[in-house]
DNA sequence: ACGTTCCGAGAAATCGATTTCAGAAATCGA
DNA sequence: TCGATTTCTGAAATCGATTTCTCGGAACGT
């Protein structure tokens, strides 16, 4: 109970802290009698060094922050294990946050980063303009946005390129004889979200089809998000034959929507969805979609945050990766 | 980039740093004229107290860990809404980690709580008898357990009856007309595993059944797991028929099993399965599951956790909550 | 009017580590 | 052998906050 410090490791080896420290921390020569003393006497009163002490005098500590904006999304617990396992490998730990799509929950996690002092942050804004990392950049805390980028900061990041993958995702639904597409897109305030609208557009554009303001459909990143805009583009006089949804979740509201109504897929309507769902929905029903190589985002995006955090300097950098369509059952007209 | 201390706020507002934190901390009376000023420099200079510097002095901060076994199991994921709810609305962070069933890295995050010396942890044990928290009890950390308990510490705990809710499902098993009922257990390490098992093996007792041995398999709570148990079971030479599988992961991989096989379900063979799914599986393939209230059972230990958080004394709390069969389809034997 | 109590605010100690500084001992060179 | 340099170690300063201690002046009672 009561914590052990440094100075009574110092005096039960009878040296100075001083000491203690050198002998824990620096390469700097002890004498091997007096070192060998020190260990001693931390194993024996299991001395574990205050990290506050610590990082408060060091200014530095070996925590990272992953700040997601949906904790219940497989797309970005997949990509946490790349986090993971790079941060682990160079000896530093993972904390995540779940800012839950919410302006103030971020800022209060990003203020959380910044007074703990952590190494680095990896972050998927909730915004692209509202979101701001001022409090980090004030502390001098590196940051790298996954999956979404901030329109204003300079910051390095990772994701896909959305524009091209909605584009070929949606030339696919148009190859399948599709020329009424719906378009269930996702919050429009964050760059994945409009990414992918303008996408769409563009697949349209390029197929010579008209784009109809009615065909495309806003909500959340969820699965009501995804079950309401679903409904309300099966409301619609002349229904589409075709259906992108830019989002696991809302692909699977979108997938409940269509069997409440009795729409089957791919024969009533060829259905495209974005990033893998759990195994399980895919398992079951073999949607087509576009799969994000997330464990690999994941990866790369701590790798480059880690070389920030050790002080290297170079520009800022951003890295665009393939995302794939997987094409499935759900999309084949026959 | 410069770092704002409690000084130069001090110094520009014209007061002593003591005056500073007693209009920022305490209920003393700080004369209105001085109030005003502070409150101004630290509008104007952008002022955020180190938590690291204030944590180190009062030793006490107002983050909670939450160290759960994998991250991407829903179970947990849903789980963490109810903790986060409860310890935001009550002023506290909440930072996950993710300890992956391996208690190496369960060890070292249990470590980065004490040493970051966090108000409180839930923790879902990977193990029952390795787990240790001592490092947590050594700085008289609170630590509450969800889902799963710990043999030997004397800590609250929150969770489920999984010996009568298996006994049940087991039971809904016979009364559909199995007799010859497999069982996929988890890690048997774990109480929640060794508990769902000790209740089928009471519900085969109570309807009178034998209980085979080559008819319980174990893995790990993984979609593989799943997966693999299932494929030994259907090798028997005497196929079960009817299959309770202990982990909503593990149901995945079952339900990938059992159609790779070509055996089907319910007609084939009875399916219940634990936890629910995400919406995914349940949606396309209804299966029948012990569903587990989870948002109640992280909200709970929350709220438990905090009354040790705020020191009050009570005895050791054992909450247990109760699963819920519900029954679809893939259990239903006309 | 004078001594006592109370109150507000600054000076200084403190939390537990790391790091600078300075001094004693050991080593080296001539 | 003696001065110069290097090596090792402890004392003390430091990180940025909170809290205790202390003291001057106002308020109060007799």
């Amino acid at each position: 109970m009561a914590q052990v410090t440094i100075r009574e490791v110092a005096r039960t080896a009878g040296v100075s802290p001083a000491t203690v420290s050198r002998v824990l921390n620096t390469s700097e020569t002890v004498s091997p009698d007096l070192k060998e003393r020190v260990l001693a006497a931390v194993r024996d009163l299991g001395y574990r060094p205050n990290s506050q002490a610590r990082s408060l005098r060091t200014r530095a500590t070996t925590v990272l922050g992953v700040i997601i904006s949906d904790i219940t999304n497989p797309f970005f617990t997949a990509m946490v294990r790349g986090v993971e396992d790079v941060a682990s490998a160079a000896g530093y730990s993972v904390v995540l946050a779940n800012a839950d799509e919410d302006l103030r929950k971020e800022q209060r996690y990003l203020e959380v980063a910044a007074a703990e002092q952590m190494a680095g942050v990896l972050l998927s804004p909730a915004s692209a303009t509202e979101t701001s990392i001022d409090v980090l950049a004030e502390r001098g805390i590196p940051v790298v946005t996954i999956d979404r980028r901030l329109k204003s900061a300079d910051v390095d990041w990772v994701m896909v390129d959305n524009h091209r993958a909605a584009k070929e995702a949606t030339l696919h639904l148009v190859e399948q004889g599709c020329r009424r597409i719906g378009f269930i897109a996702g919050r429009l305030g964050t760059t994945t979200g409009a990414g992918r609208l303008a996408g769409y557009r563009a697949g349209l554009r390029a197929a010579g089809l008209p784009s109809a303001r009615e065909l495309v459909v806003s909500g959340e990143f969820r699965i009501d998000g995804g079950r309401e805009a679903t409904e309300r583009l099966l409301a619609l006089p002349d229904r589409p034959d075709g259906l992108f949804v830019s989002n696991n979740l809302m692909t699977i509201g979108a997938v409940d929507a269509l069997d409440t109504a009795g729409v089957r897929f791919p024969d009533d309507i060829a259905l495209v969805g974005f990033d893998d769902m759990m195994p399980a929905l895919s398992l079951r029903s073999q949607i087509t979609a576009v799969s994000q190589p997330t464990y690999e985002i994941g990866r790369q995006a701590t790798e480059l945050l880690l070389r920030r955090v050790s002080g290297e300097p170079f520009p800022e950098r951003h890295i665009t990766l393939n995302a794939e369509l997987k094409v499935r059952e759900s999309s084949i007209r026959a």
